[in-house]
DNA sequence: GCTGGTAAAACTGTCGACAGTCGGCAATCG
DNA sequence: CGATTGCCGACTGTCGACAGTTTTACCAGC
């Protein structure tokens, strides 16, 4: 059941102003508009987008669960930085859902479920030839977000969602070195081919292969960049 | 490093209002105060406590992210309701985590590591025999908390607290049927030898066994009770 | 007695305002 | 000349109020 809401994306118009709001900080973080650990003004916000300060706030809050930013008691909200501990605790932990995941999956793997991965994969092959960064990265999540749907625990999903913002805060911010599409592609097309062999042990190497790829690839860009070093998050 | 300031359990006074509502409406919840799907009135709430709404609002959309509320546009906060499945869900990905944390931890399992949880081992056998059964839930998150903890991946902790937010919310609710006190301390024990052991197919199996138990035990309790069906949160 | 529509009540979303607190700057003291 | 203390500005935490929407209650018609 419940085969035809699979993958939400949230359609629906938001009026409300809080994700409005969300969605702006969202991207203005990722987009590096605002810096890695720069704090941000209620008011400064609130007058920018026109808006009182209640909605932002409990944007702010909102982007505060999901990990994108800080709340300081008496001191305000500052942009979440990632130092390179916490980045490779990050694709730790996605290594160890997407494990999970696609051993579910392997035990129930669904015509359908195929069909669906395998389109996505054709639509993410396609995004990776186009020079949108940022449609690359979602096109990725979502063949990921499928996965997740299809091994039938909304629960595992959820967890993985809550890491995706984190996983978006630093792939999007290093990666101007794009990866190869066809890396990407091949990379993909290897968990197809391990779920259709329908062998648990095929789809464990697989997924770690896939994630230690991307992982080297992200781990690398910091390391290049260079910045947050050992120190948590910036303010004080 | 850091291992003095491990485990916070944060010593300062939260004078915040925010914080204190979210706690009363957390403890309301879990004591079955405000029942599953049960609407929760913003003004009602504020007149209650003496605060006004602003607080109450953030406070709910604190929960809200903790997975123990569900807020529906326009028509306020909702009491969240699990059913089976979403259950089934909560324990799947609990193995999830744990599984991933145990095979990380046999690899580093220091000596502070045995010793601190040896000590919550016996902490927690004592309050088994009590028969304060939250305080014995605490504990026995505790400890593992303190696994995950010592597992050296603070997003795998992280991630495992927000998960038991929703283990507080359908345990409490079922526990009144006790798990025998020797039951409790055998099945950490389990979990100790094999950590001893320093074999991962030994924390494998311990720690399979040991969700497993904790597993059927509350499945089995929604079974009785015989609430919650089918369909998913009740609002409407 | 039941159904459909209308009006009142209650509630959420949003706003502007006030008070307490924190950080920074300058003046004073050693 | 350096350190300490008091003051000032800015900002967060909290509050009460208003507008739009949803729910409920009531009444007329069948």
């Amino acid at each position: 059941m419940a085969f035809t809401a699979s993958a939400p994306r949230a359609f629906i118009q938001q009026q409300n102003l809080v994700e409005q709001v969300a969605d702006y900080l969202t991207q203005a973080i990722i987009q590096q508009h605002f810096l890695p650990g720069e704090r941000l003004s209620e008011v400064q916000l609130s007058r920018d987008l026109g808006v009182s300060r209640a909605p932002v706030r409990e944007a702010a809050r909102l982007l505060e669960s999901r990990g994108l930013l800080i709340s300081k008691p008496r001191r305000g909200f500052f942009v979440r930085a990632l130092n390179a501990v916490e980045l490779e605790d990050v694709f730790d932990l996605r290594l160890c859902l997407e494990r999970h995941a696609i051993h579910r999956l392997v035990e129930r793997y669904t015509p359908e479920a195929k069909r669906a991965l395998e389109q996505q994969v054709d639509v993410l092959c396609e995004a990776a030839e186009s020079n949108d960064g940022t449609r690359r990265i979602e096109e990725d999540l979502q063949f990921h977000r499928l996965m997740l749907h299809y091994a039938g625990n909304e629960r595992l999903l959820r967890a993985f969602d809550d890491l995706t913002h984190e996983l978006r805060l630093c792939i999007t911010l290093i990666t101007k070195t794009h990866e190869a599409p066809d890396t990407i592609a091949t990379s993909h097309f290897k968990l197809l081919e391990a779920l259709d062999s329908g062998s648990p042990d095929a789809c464990h190497e697989a997924i770690d292969y896939h994630i230690g790829v991307a992982r080297k690839f992200v781990v690398k860009g910091v390391g290049e960049t260079g910045e947050h070093s050992d120190e948590d998050i910036l303010p004080r």
